[in-house]
DNA sequence: GCCTGGATATCGTGC
DNA sequence: GCACGATGTCCAGGC
């Protein structure tokens, strides 16, 4: 770790050239204006930002609100650094698609850099993959009967989360959605739609599976002859846990009559 | 500012509390583990992490890697703190939707508060938006003759970036991108169409007006009989920068010739 | 408050 | 590399 209060812009210059070799994150607290030029470009007068580089290759700008970082570049850029004019010039440069972050350092009121241990595994309860696991591993979630015969089905263009066959031998072509859907959704679905025929004498029964339907859009879906079945995140996940809690019972039971037998 | 390296818990608690009263931008790298749940749930394990406490109520946890915060609550969130088994306890919660960010430290290893002074505007040349703006201002960039009905009409759904009426009285519906044009674009721009009706022996022209074509859309836009009109964010800006010239020299020819009343 | 569309969106995945 | 879809997307603008 180093830490240094109000350096030289040359000493924070030679600091942070050092902590990205040394693949170290890097916080700087500094005073400066910002231009970045590639897909479009933005321009931020002088001001003082908290800056921070990682070793990645990726640089964010935070001002003193907001959760979004006022001016950025994603990981795999290349940092270049010089003192010009009496002001430390960063510039941050995206191969693909060319883009370019320029910083014009004027003073610095902090430099720190941090090598960060850190090997723990993200686990994200996400939604809508969660969703779709549930219905595959439990069709009745949707309805009885209901039995899958393919998910992430490719169809032109996207792909559709999950068709089956219904007791009665219909086809169910079903979407999935973690929020309320809404219209684009049911314009979506139509358009999955069509890549889909019933097979003689059956129909085809396009099904929204999401936690509600968003304000006004259940005309359209009756309009549409759609059908809405709600189900939301939660569920999905105890409908999961209870299979895996079973799926181990079984496992255990598997293990326990194995070592008797041993 | 206050810098501190190595602080006990409670000091770095006290020093966190402190800081977010005084509205500060609070900076920590610290040993933690880190629990999520709201619209969904995280978890992730003990780690060395940077985290960062922002005066309007927002929080960001960044790792070694990547652009994006690991874990993170958006503006508007309200801070808790306590020490407990000997673990420094951050919650961050939004009311609404309820969502709760829990931090449970086990050491810090830097402790960092600054007041950012930082008056400065951004100024974004923002893409599609001045695409639109040099289109309306000179339509001839779509195409000679044009003249310009009405833009951001709003349609079902969404809305129609600009219309006009081409030199022979057709309906010229235009929707621009800033990046290729790709399938979707075609479709957006079909569904808009049904809302309008080209006048009696008129046509009504579907033009697409983005740098590119995606690759294999161009097929699909002859089909459906469509055009395309090539147009970069460059050219736009260039164009609206010559008449903000040529508006200025008009502005101070009307100011030179007032004085010369005086 | 809900809904819709844009973003320098970013990121992963499949082809 | 390109296209497409998901995101704890976030965010502004309308209604």
């Amino acid at each position: 770790m180093t830490v240094l209060v109000s350096p030289a812009l040359d000493e924070a210059r030679r600091e942070l050239v050092k902590g990205l070799e040394a693949r170290r994150m890097v916080v700087v607290v500094a005073s400066c204006s910002i231009a970045y030029s590639g897909r479009t470009g933005s321009d931020l007068g002088e001001g003082e930002r908290l800056i921070l580089f990682k070793e990645d290759g990726c640089i964010l700008v935070h001002r003193r609100n907001n959760y979004q970082p006022v001016n950025w570049q994603p990981s795999g850029c290349v940092f270049q650094t010089r003192i010009e004019d009496g002001r430390l010039i960063v510039k941050a440069v995206r191969p693909s698609p060319l883009e370019t972050l320029t910083l014009t350092v004027s003073s610095v009121e902090f430099f720190g850099s941090f090598h960060l241990k850190d090997e723990a595994r993200f686990v994200l309860h996400s939604s809508e993959e969660e969703m779709q696991k549930a219905i595959i591993a439990e069709p009745s979630l949707v309805e009885a009967g209901l039995q899958i015969v393919d998910f992430e089905k490719k169809v032109v263009p996207g792909f559709v989360d999950v068709y089956g066959i219904d007791s009665r031998g219909n086809t169910v072509v079903i979407e999935i959605k973690k929020d309320p859907a809404g219209t684009s959704t049911v314009k979506q679905l139509a358009e999955y739609l069509k890549n889909f025929e019933a097979p003689a004498g059956k129909k085809l029964r396009p099904v929204i599976v999401a936690p509600a339907l968003a304000k006004g859009v259940l005309p359209l879906v009756n309009k549409m002859g759609f059908e809405f079945k709600p189900l939301t995140l939660q569920k999905s996940l105890e409908t999961l846990q209870k299979r895996a809690d079973s799926d181990q019972s079984r496992l255990n039971g598997w293990l326990d009559s194995a070592e008797r037998k041993d």
